[in-house]
DNA sequence: TGTACATCAGTGAACGCGCGTTCACTGATGTAC
DNA sequence: TGTACATCAGTGAACGCGCGTTCACTGATGTAC
């Protein structure tokens, strides 16, 4: 439809250009109100007052407050993805170990320094607000691929240890979700690896919940850097890299 | 000060029964509403309206939404707490590796039935609540508790393997960490197992919450029992049981 | 280059709603003599 | 057993607040001829 070059994506009027950054202002102090008073009371009137704006102005730019909810959660899945993908390619291709606890690092580092918008992505979910899938899932993805894409990759290198002890029995029906997992996914790695792998997924997560939403009691852990990191180390042996 | 009989905490005036009727009434229908609108959108009024009462009539009862927020959690914890150590308890006392499966998944059945309560308890954080310390903690601590009994039980019988492997190096900051809470809890089992203990706590309940807050895909899993049977099977390994 | 028109950002008022909490009150239920 | 009084549950009105969303509007900015 439209003929103009490749860098016509780029070019753009001092109106479309005032609007990104209206919209990225909007982002901004939802985040920040977000951090505030959580997602169920984010407000789009408070954000208005916080840009400077009658209320009704900022549906020029967001649809819905459902909507800016969704603008939210793709901006924190975007940031954190970045983080991951910065920390992972800052170690050789070949040091998986070191790739998957900078991964586990990099996901803590960020969830501590933005704890409402961790919360948004794993936490519990806002009644009434449904993600939209289509929009929603590929950024939301890009963590757990990368994570299994180290493992695939050691896998595939030959370092990742097959026979980890003790072994556990993966039931058939388990076997059929994990045979589609792999087959989507183009795996290498075997069934009960991937099994494994999804245990380690869950616990890292698990483990950053549970810190940044305060489960530990507050004087518990001292050594929380420490700590996590240890678990890392655990978490490793389980997948046996 | 009270010269009555042991049965005074029974005696009760048709007044106090009446009233401790309609406080129970309230935190059921908390729960429910709970359930319908999240933590964030618990509302006084609308459990008076569902009481049949007039707005201000609750405040007889609780003394305010805070209040409100507090009973539901430490009937939660409760009820929580209850259920695991039902489980528990109808397995003998030396059965280790039973005993922690079906704590564990006790603790996911309760939390499917109740994801909203779930999600108080081990969810985000309600944005400006701050649970009274001295009425929650020992409620909240049930279920770690029980879990560590276990495994301080198995030790102490010997059936604790020592030497899971691969080792994993406890740094000393941890290290005071994890003996401070032996001492507290008076734990016969070592060091390196409290930690990987700690991993497996964080572990059972980032599964529980994976599953319960909807991030594993719609359909990515449909052996979802098999899934948890088989994380629980994954972390006893960890633990050397 | 200049003008007429279209597009867009932002305004201000309004809609109907729900919230937490306080307060003076009415009646019913319990208690002391 | 009967009466006077105290306690308590529940009422209804009010306070001040914030919310999402719609709508007709004013001006400013961009575009087509």
């Amino acid at each position: 439809m439209n003929p103009a070059p490749a860098a016509a994506a780029k070019q753009s009027t001092p109106r479309e250009r005032a609007r990104a950054r209206t919209v990225a202002d909007i982002i901004r102090l939802g985040r920040q109100h977000l951090a505030l008073h959580g997602a169920a009371g984010l407000s789009l009137r408070a954000v208005a007052r916080d840009l400077g704006v009658v209320s009704s102005a900022v549906y020029r730019y967001v649809e819905s407050r459902d909507e800016l909810l969704t603008l939210l959660l793709i901006d924190a899945y975007g940031e954190l993805g970045d983080e991951v993908d910065a920390a992972v390619e800052a170690l050789p291709d070949d040091d998986y170990r070191g790739r998957f606890l900078a991964l586990g690092r990099a996901v803590r580092q960020w969830a501590l320094r933005e704890p409402a918008s961790y919360a948004l992505l794993f936490g519990s979910p806002v009644p009434g607000y449904q993600a939209p899938a289509e929009r929603t899932t590929e950024p939301g993805t890009r963590v757990i691929y990368r994570m299994v894409g180290i493992f695939d990759a050691a896998h595939r290198a030959g370092v990742l240890a097959a026979d980890v002890a003790p072994a556990v029995v993966v039931p058939p029906a388990l076997a059929a979700d994990l045979q589609a997992i792999r087959a989507e996914l183009g795996l290498a790695v075997p069934e009960p690896a991937v099994a494994r792998g999804v245990l380690v997924w869950t616990s890292v997560f698990g483990a950053v919940s549970f810190e940044v939403f305060g489960q530990y009691g507050a004087d518990t852990f001292a050594a929380r850097d420490e700590l996590f990191d240890h678990q890392l180390e655990v978490l490793l042996g389980i997948v046996g890299l």
